[in-house]
DNA sequence: CGGACAAGCTGA
DNA sequence: CAGCTTGTCCGG
C-alpha cells in the first residue's frame, strides 16, 4: 500500500505543509519518520524538509510527487512537537526552530541504546541535598547556586534522579557544556554533547549535554531537564523567533511529566514566576559564603566634580595593593574609547556637538570630538569660551589603561569586543565582555558600578547583579586558589551608592533581597513575567501594527523609532494572532520579538 | 524561496 | 504592441 507523509519545506518563507508519496525503495526502512529530513521536489527545484506527519491522506485533486531523497534521521515526534510550540510561542516560522532538531552531519541508523550505570553522589554535599528536595516535589524548581561553590554534586544528584531514561542539561555555553561533559565521562557515565554526539543521544541510555540548542535535543523521554545559568542572556536565541532555552525546557518538562531544575546565583522572575514558588536556597550563612569577599570602594563622600578613574585614601588601598601586585586582575569599565565627555579646563562647560547638542566624544589620541548621535566633528576648542584644554569628565577603557599602568607600575593591557586575542598582560581593563574572555581572576574591579546601575537599559539592575555573580566565579575558583601565591580574591566595587539593594544582595549573598522591588517594577512597566510583548520593526511594522491592534486582549503602542510595542496577559493571544496574521502577512520585510531581552 | 504569469510602463 | 519591469500568487 502506498505511503504519504507531511512535509515542511526548510524555506521559511513558505509556512506551508505539502504531502509526498513514499518511494517502495524507502518503504521498509525505518528511515522516513517524523522529523526525518528529506529532499522534495516543489515547484520544480529541490529544496529539504522535515516529515510532520506520517500515514496522512493527500487532498484530493493534488499530482503526489514522490520524495526525492531520505537525508537521515531527526527528532523524535515529541521534539518536533516542542520545536512547533516554541515557534508559535516567539511568532515565527517553524522552520527556523525545526533546524535545531536535526544533526549536523546525516545519521542514517542508530546504534542499540546504552545502559546508564548506577551514579554514586558524594556525601555532605549541601548543593546535592538541594537538589534532592527540590526534585522530590517535582514540576518546575528554582534552584539558587551561588557563585564560587562547585554543582557537580548537584548536577550527579540529578543525573541519578533521572534514573534508566537519563537527563538532559542545558548550558549557558557551549564551553561549560563541553568542560561538564568531560568531567562526566571521567566518572564512566555516558555522556553525549550536542550537537557532536547527536546520534549517541538519540541512540538514548545517556546524559546529554549542550548549549541551547540542546533543549531540542532527540531524546525520547529524559526523567529530568536541567538548566545552568538560567539567568544568563545566551539561553534566548538573537535571530528571531528569539526562543529561549529555559523556557522551552520548561514546557518540554512539563509535557513529559518530568521536574525541571533551573539554577542560577541570581535566579530571574521569569523562572521564580514559572516555579510559582520560592527558590530553593543554602542556608543563609552557606548562601553568603559562596559569594566572594568584596569590598567596596565608597566614593560618595567624594565631591560631585571629582572624576578620578581611582579612588585615593586609605580604603582604597587593598583594591590598589591588588593591582600592583595580584596575579590576574580585571578590570571592568563599561565605557569604550578615551573620553565618553569632556569639559572645559576653563570655564568648566560640557563640550556638546554643535548641531544636536549630544555630549562629544573623543575616542582616540586624534584631537577631535565626535557626537556618538550624528557622528558631527569638531575641534578641541570650548563653544564657550574658546578655551583649547579639557578635562577628561568621563574617562573610556583606552584612558583608563594608562592611568592604570602608571597606577599599577606594570603593563596593562586593554580588552575591547574588537581584541581577538587577549594581551599577554597581568591586568587587563575592559567593558564587562572581558568577564566572558577571561575563566579565572585573583581579583576584579569595578571602576564604576553606578554606570551599570544607571545604564539607561531595561533590566540594568538585574544586569548588574549578574555581573557580579559571575565576577564573584571568576576570583574564587579554584584555580586561583591553587595557581596563585599572590591573589586577594576579593571584588572591588567603587561607587557612590554602597547602600544600593543590588550591592547589598551580592555583599551579603542574598539576590533574593531585589527580588520585590524588580517585581513592582516590571508590572508597573507592563514586562514579563506577568505581561508579554512584542517588538515589531522594518517596513512592514506599520501594517502588522494596524492589524494587530484590532485584536481584543492585544495593546500596541509606538512607534517609537520605527518600532512598536505589542504587550499582553496572555501569550497565547499575542502567538495566536501572530500565526492568523502570517496567513495573510501584509507584504514587506518585518521583524517580531516575542519577548527580547533588550527593549 | 523562486518560477509563472498578469498587469503596468515605455518607445517607435 | 513587443519587450521589459514590477507585483502577486502558489507550490503536493
Amino acid at each position: 500500500m502506498t505511503r504519504y507523509v507531511r512535509v515542511l519545506p526548510d524555506e521559511a518563507a513558505i509556512g506551508k505543509v505539502f504531502d509526498y508519496e513514499v518511494p517502495d525503495h524507502l518503504a521498509g526502512a525505518d528511515l522516513v519518520q517524523v522529523g526525518s529530513e528529506v529532499r522534495i521536489e516543489l515547484h520544480g527545484r529541490r529544496i529539504g524538509g522535515w516529515v510532520l506527519a506520517t500515514d496522512v491522506v493527500p487532498p484530493p485533486g493534488v499530482t503526489i510527487r514522490p520524495i526525492a531523497k531520505v537525508r537521515g534521521l531527526g527528532a523524535p515526534k515529541n521534539v518536533i512537537d516542542l520545536a512547533m510550540w516554541a515557534a508559535w510561542r516567539w511568532g515565527g516560522r517553524s522552520a527556523n526552530v525545526l533546524r535545531f532538531t536535526s544533526p549536523p552531519t546525516a545519521v542514517r541508523f542508530l546504534q542499540p541504546r546504552r545502559q546508564l550505570p548506577a551514579i554514586s553522589v558524594p556525601n555532605n554535599d549541601e548543593l546535592a541535598e538541594l537538589a534532592a528536595s527540590a526534585l522530590a516535589q517535582g514540576g518546575t524548581q528554582v534552584i539558587r547556586t551561588p557563585p564560587t561553590i562547585d554543582r557537580f554534586g548537584f548536577i550527579l544528584e540529578t543525573i541519578r534522579w533521572g534514573g534508566s531514561r537519563g537527563a538532559l542539561i542545558i548550558a549557558p555555553a557551549n564551553s561549560v557544556a563541553e568542560v561538564l561533559s568531560r568531567r562526566l565521562q571521567r566518572l564512566g557515565i555516558p555522556t553525549a554533547l550536542l550537537p557532536r554526539d547527536w546520534a549517541m543521544a538519540a541512540a538514548g541510555g545517556c546524559v546529554v549535554v549542550g548549549a541551547r540548542a540542546a533543549t531540542f535535543a532527540p531524546i525520547d523521554d529524559p526523567g529530568v531537564v536541567l538548566v545552568l545559568d538560567e539567568h544568563d542572556e545566551s539561553h534566548q536565541d538573537e535571530r528571531t523567533p528569539t526562543w529561549n532555552a529555559r523556557d522551552v525546557a520548561i514546557e518540554r518538562a512539563r509535557r513529559l511529566q518530568v521536574p525541571c531544575l533551573l539554577t542560577s546565583p541570581t535566579p530571574t522572575l521569569e523562572a521564580l514566576h514559572a516555579a510559582q514558588r520560592d527558590a530553593w536556597a543554602l542556608e543563609r550563612r552557606t548562601e553568603q559564603a559562596g559569594w566572594a569577599a568584596i569590598q567596596l570602594v565608597d566614593r560618595s563622600n567624594e565631591e560631585p566634580g571629582r572624576t578620578g578613574l581611582v579612588a585615593s585614601g586609605a580604603h582604597a588601598a587593598k583594591m590598589i595593593t591588588a593591582l600592583r601586585t595580584d596575579e590576574r586582575v580585571l578590570c571592568i569599565l563599561n565605557r569604550t574609547g578615551r573620553a565618553r565627555m569632556l569639559g572645559c579646563t576653563a570655564c568648566g562647560t560640557v563640550a556638546a556637538c554643535e548641531t544636536c547638542g549630544a555630549a562629544v566624544q573623543q575616542l582616540t589620541e586624534v584631537s577631535e570630538l565626535r557626537c556618538p548621535r550624528c557622528s558631527h566633528v569638531r575641534p578641541v576648542v570650548c563653544a564657550e569660551c574658546g578655551g583649547g584644554r579639557m578635562k577628561n569628565l568621563r574617562m573610556g577603557t583606552s584612558r583608563a589603561r594608562e592611568e592604570l599602568e602608571s597606577l599599577a607600575g606594570r603593563p596593562v593591557g586593554e580588552v575591547t569586543a574588537a581584541v581577538e586575542q587577549l594581551p599577554d598582560t597581568a591586568v587587563l581593563v575592559g567593558t564587562e565582555a572581558l568577564l566572558h574572555r577571561v575563566d579565572r581572576a585573583s581579583a576584579v574591579i569595578f571602576l564604576d558600578l553606578d554606570s551599570e546601575l544607571l545604564a539607561p537599559r531595561q533590566r540594568a539592575q538585574e544586569h548588574t547583579l549578574v555581573l557580579l555573580a559571575r565576577a564573584a566565579r571568576l576570583v574564587n575558583s579554584k584555580k586561583t586558589r591553587a595557581q596563585s601565591p599572590h591573589h586577594s580574591d576579593t571584588l572591588f566595587i567603587q561607587t557612590r551608592q554602597p547602600d544600593h539593594p543590588v550591592i547589598q544582595a551580592a555583599l551579603r549573598g542574598s539576590p533574593d533581597i531585589v527580588i520585590p522591588e524588580q517585581l513592582a517594577v516590571r508590572q508597573a512597566l507592563r514586562l514579563p513575567p506577568t505581561w508579554s510583548l512584542a517588538v515589531i520593526s522594518g517596513a512592514a511594522a506599520p501594517a502588522w501594527a494596524e492589524l494587530l491592534r484590532a485584536v481584543p486582549g492585544l495593546e500596541v503602542s509606538g512607534p517609537v523609532d520605527g518600532k512598536y510595542l505589542v504587550r499582553t496577559q496572555t501569550i497565547a493571544t499575542l502567538a495566536d494572532a501572530i500565526a492568523d496574521k502570517e496567513m495573510t502577512r501584509p507584504s514587506g520585510r518585518v521583524r517580531i520579538e516575542v519577548d527580547p531581552l533588550r527593549i
